[in-house]
DNA sequence: GATGGTATTAGAATGGTTCTAATTTGGTGG
DNA sequence: CCACCAAATTAGAACCATTCTAATACCATC
């Protein structure tokens, strides 16, 4: 295992031995799973992949270890109404996300120059307490733009 | 109607009619529902609502009301996975909400010194062709720090 | 090897949203 | 005034992600 993935892997089942659950074979590799990837994968996708080493593992441990994760902070959920929730388990805290409208995928918007509003100052301006945020660009990524332009010739 | 509300349903009314639908009693109720609170309201507020005035009203009429809003970009969708989207007729143009965990209010977020980043620095940054953009704030709203504050008493 | 608590499973239940097929409505031309 | 057509509407079924539930499996400890 990627050594990144490894220290990765060790923060997430140090959170949870904190709260007091057990760090199984299968909720190992649900970590793993979610530490190995920076596409968001669905609750889905985790379990596919997840079968691949465990093959009777059932949906409710996905959503069950993604639980676990949440109430310890380790995995940052993004929520979407007409399509399975994604997750990232590679940086918890929030940051900002680019989803493409064309072909679903979502990805970290790591663009240093641009720097968000911070949660203090949104706290102290308007009263509430806040944990987190969220902050989606929508739109057509450049891979779908080529296709788009591609149809037209 | 106040005259604010009724100026906002004008401008539906008039997307509505480019897009080539009639503006029905049904769909006109809908739209000054929508205009006429800032509370974001789920579609089953907004059926309710409707209901009052036509009680055969359909839960489909008010989905499809707010589809064709959706098209000509009326109306402001706020996804949520484990309850309802709440949808924002009188800003329809992506702004920044609060969220509160506690009583699930949403409210609109305006406060003038904190300064989002534009769409297009994001777009130029990225590659991205970007539509529009979401932005939460997660915490525990005033109200709802006083309760918590009274229980410890 | 027995005991008890945690983890896991399969499948049912839930609930918001979308789809479908039948019905109603309203305007237009005869 | 009526027949006709297209658009709007309805009721309820279908869908599907998520949550719940009850039974079973696992595992450490004694």
């Amino acid at each position: 295992m990627d050594p990144q993935v490894q220290h990765r892997v060790n923060q997430m089942c140090a959170s949870m031995s904190e709260l007091g659950v057990n760090v199984t074979p299968r909720r190992a590799k649900v970590l793993e799973t979610l530490a190995s990837t920076d596409c968001h994968p669905t609750v889905n996708e985790i379990h596919s992949e997840v079968r691949r080493i465990y093959p009777s593992t059932s949906l409710a441990t996905i959503y069950n270890t993604i639980e676990l994760l949440k109430e310890t902070g380790q995995v940052l959920e993004l929520e979407f109404s007409g399509s399975p929730n994604r997750y990232d388990g590679l940086r918890p805290e929030s940051h900002p996300h680019l989803i493409c409208l064309s072909c679903r995928s979502v990805e970290d918007m790591d663009v240093l120059e641009i720097e968000g509003v911070s949660l203090e100052r949104v706290s102290n301006a308007t009263g509430y307490n806040l944990m987190r945020q969220r902050t989606d660009y929508y739109g057509i990524c450049p891979v779908c733009q080529e296709s788009e332009e591609a149809l037209r010739h």
